[in-house]
DNA sequence: CAGACGTTGGAAAACGCTTTCCGGGAGGTT
DNA sequence: AACCTCCCGGAAAGCGTTTTCCAACGTCTG
């Protein structure tokens, strides 16, 4: 293991000297000696002890990033984006996944406040329980304590700067669209009522149906996922139009109305959210509500390393597009 | 920022004391020392500074992953299966993508070896250009050295502990479930010809027809995503089946011929890689040879963490599936 | 030419933890 | 009762950097 101690001696020179040349400094090394340093580090294969530098420094190059799942395309979207970021400026990503467990959201954050790292993000829905929100909360405001930076995509409900897709506008102006195709008796594929992404959605796109005049629609819980799509989406009858609260659950709803025969959109029109990429090509091409994945985690990662930071909200509305999916009724 | 040493003095202990109740230690402590320090601890929210402890104990507990694009559902599933084997072993993740640019996979390996993780996973296809690779080698020898551990999942050609992919027999057996079809005039959605993985597939497949004495395909190149099967299926004709060598292209062909008022299966059939688990209720379902890519994630990164390590190679084969998106032909 | 100033190099004190030694007391054995 | 072991607590020496002083040496300026 090759230390700086190492480079200074085989260059002659002292530690103090060596460490400025190596590892950037204010401070000015004459030309002479910088090129001993240079030489002796490059003979040595010197790396840098990042450990010992963030000790030392009392700051890392690290951001932590927290998300529900990785291969849901939503979030890896998002990851990618904020990566971009951290990639532009030279930061490394810690990244956790918590599966949609809010314990393990809350441990997260507590592991990455001991690995001091310079700002963490926490992407994806919050959830209605109080009493977990208030203990990420807690361990968020000890981070933020100690000079930590926080921003989050999803709900501000952690005081900390968010990005949050108005969920609940996007599903409304989904909803009026529909309607608009002369749709009158809708089905929702509901998520888990714990989470608040999902749960806004829904009660966005009631809400616009009850303004129209147009009786409530069914609503029909399944998990979050394709599978809990195709779930709900077996109980759908009698109805002319469902609005499956994110595409994956819209695959799985397609996929379920092809196993029973329901032909889309001739026999129902489907509707999804969030505009997945990888699913840009599916036949009959999803009606949904675009959401700027990417821009979102750029977003965010900025609001985190921006120094000016509280509790800013910056909202990002979605855009409706109506794609094969859904089909005007008479 | 709450130190040990604060810890222990509130608690009226020695630094030694503190260290050893709270960063678990081989040595015992005993019961009402061990209650004091805990308290004092969680009266201070005290938070160990990892940095320090890396640098003392000389090993981190974070491991990095390099992979080309988390938004690529190959890699997604790769690094989703790492990830649950290193959260099990409570290990943090550090990722980085490179975009399949090979400097930024050595600029990467470099930084993690600053970083002093215990591992590196470089996840996806090795580059043709022998130059890269000889500089990637020698980045990951100097930190293996230093006793960093690695492996990959690709092919074996750093010397360390690799999963990797049967891709020509994958292809070949591919190529024979098709010609098993009737079908004899086939194109191949190539990808990059730098990029070993999908170089394997196109040859495996064309070695497999010329085996059973069939005409060699015609090979179209485009790059290794949607829309280089986009790209490329444009080009097709005179062919009865097309194989794109990985899924994603294969979508991007989908698209391309149904823009052209190409039926697939009926006018041509169409067959991809990897089976993407997002892209399972394509319609048409689309035929593939399956890899087991959490497992792939999974299985390398135990192989990177077992301390026998080595040049290990360990191989997966794929399953060849035929679904609704290649046809028999008369 | 003396004094002020700016620049460059080095010594040494942190940074917050782990771990090796050492010592003292309790318990067991002869 | 003397001797050995264990067991547990603490002092202190690292771990590899950064950074604050301080000193020395020009270079200007009046």
């Amino acid at each position: 293991m090759v230390t700086l101690e190492d480079v200074a001696r085989q260059a002659g020179v002292s530690l103090a000297t060596a460490s400025r040349v190596l590892n950037g400094s204010t401070r000015q090394v004459g030309a002479s000696l910088r090129a001993k340093v240079e030489l002796a580090a490059a003979e040595l294969g010197y790396r840098t002890n990042v450990a010992a530098q963030t000790l030392a420094r009392g700051a890392s190059n690290v951001i932590g990033l927290v998300v529900h799942d990785l291969t849901d395309p939503y979030f890896a979207a998002i990851a990618d984006g904020a990566m971009r970021v951290a990639e532009s400026q030279g930061l490394m990503v810690m990244i956790g996944t918590t599966h949609r467990d809010p314990q393990r959201e809350i441990a997260y954050v507590s592991t990455l406040n001991a690995q001091r790292v310079r700002a963490v993000l926490l992407v994806g829905s919050r959830v209605t329980d109080p009493e977990m929100t208030r203990r990420l909360r807690t361990e968020l405001d000890h981070y933020r304590e100690s000079g930590g930076r926080v921003a989050c995509v999803g709900q501000n409900l952690l005081g900390v700067d968010t990005v949050v897709p108005d969920n609940r506008l996007g599903a409304a102006e989904l909803a009026r669209a529909l309607a608009g195709l002369g749709h009158r008796n809708f089905a929702i594929l509901a998520g888990p009522d714990w989470l608040i992404a999902p749960r806004d959605r829904v009660e966005g796109f009631g809400a616009a149906l009850e303004e129209l005049g147009l009786p409530a629609p069914r609503v029909l819980h399944g998990s979050f996922d394709r599978e809990g799509g195709y779930a709900a989406a077996t109980q759908v009858s009698g109805i002319t139009c469902v609005f499956a609260v994110n595409d994956v659950m819209a695959v799985g709803a397609l996929a379920a109305f092809r196993d029973r025969g329901i032909r889309v959109p001739e026999d129902v029109s489907v509707a999804g959210f969030d505009d997945i990429f990888t699913l840009r090509d599916l036949v009959p091409s999803l009606s949904t509500v675009r959401l700027p994945l990417a821009d979102m985690g750029v977003r965010a990662l900025e609001l985190a390393l921006d120094p000016a930071g509280g509790s800013r909200t910056e909202t990002v509305t979605g855009e409706v597009i109506l794609r094969e999916s859904t089909r005007g009724l008479g």
